[in-house]
DNA sequence: TCAGCATCCGGAACACCGCTCCGTTTTGTC
DNA sequence: GACAAAACGGAGCGGTGTTCCGGATGCTGA
């Protein structure tokens, strides 16, 4: 193991002790709280948990999103990174992308809520809507141009609404037993697929 | 037209005069506070609006899904009743589908804020998620079974996972110019035709 | 070692919201 | 006109996000 990553902390700008010490509970609690109450625990809570102020929490993390994207950072990357992997590996580019996009329904649909915070509307949010689409937004993008390049799907679907769909049906599954986003998700990628040549492109 | 609905209104138990003054007064304020700041305005303005305290709209709409319901109920009962309309119109069941998937997007889409509500896991909306249920569900049903029926779409796919999935699709348009659920909501309705079998049943 | 100071901390404080409670007012009836 | 039932209104409570500032804390240099 290589003692540490070398851009791992994104931000080491500090070079105090205890600001890092409480970065670090402040995070350990977060995940903490986020795994039983959801992305949209209160704050105060968080910051109960921790040890620590409110200010605290709000001057190492400015926004909510900066706290989700900080405790998912890892499950953001390696969802990025089996991208290439899976279109590398797979027999075709279409295997690769319904592969990928189980991993990013797995990935939404496990954490609570996160999937309703990535489309909310409120500004708390924005922050993290766009770091999930500067990560993922190429390797989906890869991913589709593969396929449509295989003649696997239809060319004219954008990356950006394939995500977007994806998430915002996996929005509501952990209050409702009831719906299973991944049926919905496998009639949509069934739709992707460009049907047998009968003859025009359908409108 | 026959002078007035029967069935209207839908609890006119009130004898007193100001209660259904106030009623309306609530309903109309309501009507105008949700076209300017959608559904999840506060309730302390609705009532500033409409000139009452905030105890008598709770009075006369308990939940904020009360509030939604009966501001939209007739455009709710109008999708409900183009259904069979469609249905009963269209060449082909498959068409009276979409065409009713199309009037439901709209309603959706139009109202700010509305499909979010309506996936919200709050329980502040459950009720509305249950009367949109209620009334809606059956229709899809017979949309669907009369496709399925004609062999024009795939016989698996349940009707409130539909629903849910058109709603969820809806959310966040307003927010997103970039972001046009119809098109994901086309790809969704191809995904559910029958494609000419090309191997086994999808799993 | 220790003074000095930039940095960081903590929680009180403010604003906003949903919802309820209860003294007051209005309305219909006798 | 008087009376009781019904309805009203807004203060009040609990909860949340976010900010502000006096005080504590850890680094630095002599």
């Amino acid at each position: 193991m290589p003692t540490e990553s070398p851009a791992d902390e994104p931000s080491p700008r500090s070079t105090r002790a205890d600001a890092l010490r409480n970065r670090e509970a402040v995070l350990s609690a977060t995940a903490e709280v986020f795994a039983t109450s959801g992305v949209d625990a209160p704050i105060r809570r968080i910051a109960a948990r921790a040890g620590v102020g409110m200010a605290t929490v709000y001057r190492h993390f400015p926004t909510r999103a900066d706290l989700v994207t900080a405790v998912y950072r890892h499950q953001i990357e390696a969802c990025a990174q089996a991208g290439p992997r899976l279109l590398a590996d797979a027999d075709a580019p279409f295997d690769a992308l319904t592969g990928w996009i189980d991993l990013f329904t797995d990935f939404l649909v496990t954490k609570h809520g996160l999937a309703d915070a990535l489309q909310s509307d409120s500004e708390r949010f924005a922050a993290l809507h766009t770091h999930f689409l500067d990560r993922l937004l190429p390797v989906c993008a890869a991913l589709l141009d593969a396929a449509a390049d295989a003649g696997e799907i239809r060319a004219d679907v954008q990356p950006y609404e394939l995500l977007r769909g994806i998430g915002n049906l996996c929005i509501g599954r952990d209050t409702d037993p009831r719906y299973e986003p991944r049926r919905l998700i496998g009639l949509l990628l069934d739709g992707l697929r460009r049907e047998p040549p009968p003859g025009g492109g359908a409108a």
